[in-house]
DNA sequence: CGACGCGTTGATATGGCTCAAGAGTGGTGG
DNA sequence: CCACCACTCTTGAGCCATATCAACGCGTCG
């Protein structure tokens, strides 16, 4: 879920409507402002990102908020624990999902293949979520957030000229509560990288990769 | 940076006392110091820890560590992604270990029960590191510490009187890996929850929760 | 006994937070 | 089309929690 994972094999998968069909899925949409589910729901359901960015978050009683990761298409979110969801998610823009019930998927009598997917998901969230340890414990707020960009690069980057150019559909704020940062140290930081003409800025929320070099040389702590 | 000098060579695997046993599981030992896996080895098998406490841990270039989780009996470690370990893995004392192959348990063809044990396991782990995320990003080192001291009393605290107590296998640098703190910061907030006679201390490395309540009013920043 | 690793404590430095003020940016209604 | 408002983003100044640097005690092991 997070971004190190590799592409994801299925992509949008096609709505099959009325059809009996044996992998009993729907596809649904989640426009940004709605919960798909809050913590301590119930948890029927497993959902895969066909399209759009969710946003799987934890809140302390204090308000205290630290956002655990953005489901980008190809991520399945709604891992349950005890049977309870364990983060509440929404959508950071229109967004489409496909929708497993959780009985189907856990059972072992369920679609073997679906299963297969659902352990191969929940391995790559688990290799995404130890990358994010690393960044939360022991990175500074510059390679916090080059780690950032360049997994976002990777993941949704798009060419632009000789450059890679990446959208954040999300917020200062929700970038800080992902890092363990404030909204004002991840204004500084962008400033920073943009004055060292690392990164260039476009409408607030495009990033323009100038130098991917030095932005991984600054996300893996190889620089001063 | 560690206790005692690790050995460079992979612990070699005992073959369990034949017993004759429908899955194809054998038990192994693994000593301090040794290794069981590496970030970046191929990952053939999946451990259930049995007996002992394990450390995962990842490095980066320059020497910073991140401890990414303690084992525990009933642990589940090495969840492969594209085939390889993620993290280093090592033993803090004598550990014993069921060594199950990987094709047996994630082909739909193996043992479904044993399936179904790594997705519950994959699935408490997930939730397990949602919790650690909040810990990371978002606590202070009082609040770290006493979540972390909370967690491991609940899950192999011994009763003691009419207290809890807790045995600390790790060194102080662990914990401050495990937190995102330094060891120095660590052992200034074992002083101070100590002085505030909310836990005391034994031998360095074994607690005694004095007053849980307000343990856990501190790792919940309930307090001011 | 000395050396080494670990833990504690003290003094000082600093990265990121807090508080505060503006500057974009987008939406809405007149 | 503009005026206004709400919200987000940026920037500045000062402070504080934790890091860093350093010294020392204690236990273990050779």
């Amino acid at each position: 879920m997070y971004v190190t994972a590799p592409l994801p094999e299925h992509a949008a998968p096609e709505t099959t409507p009325a059809k009996p069909s044996i992998s009993r899925h729907r596809t649904m949409t989640l426009m940004p402002g709605t919960h798909l589910f809050l913590e301590g729901d119930p948890a029927d359901r497993i959902y895969e990102v066909a399209s759009g960015v969710l946003r799987l978050t934890r809140i302390m009683e204090d308000g205290r908020r630290q956002v655990i990761a953005f489901g980008y298409p190809g991520d399945t979110v709604g891992f349950p624990s005890d049977g309870l969801y364990h983060t509440d998610c929404d959508a950071l823009v229109p967004s489409t999902l496909v929708v497993h019930r959780r009985d189907h998927l856990e059972s072992a009598k369920g679609d073997p293949v679906l299963h297969q997917r659902l352990l191969k998901a929940a391995l790559r969230e688990i290799s995404g979520m130890q990358d994010h340890f690393m960044m939360l414990g022991r990175k500074s707020s510059v390679e916090k957030l080059a780690s950032f960009l360049r997994v976002l690069t990777t993941r949704v980057g798009e060419p632009l000229g000789d450059f890679d150019q990446v959208t954040l559909p999300m917020t200062r704020a929700d970038i800080a509560d992902f890092l363990g940062l404030t909204t004002e140290t991840v204004s500084r930081t962008f400033t920073q990288l943009r004055k060292s003409r690392i990164i260039a800025i476009d409408h607030v929320n495009t990033v323009i990769i100038l130098k991917p070099i030095a932005l991984r040389a600054i996300a893996e702590g190889d620089d001063g």
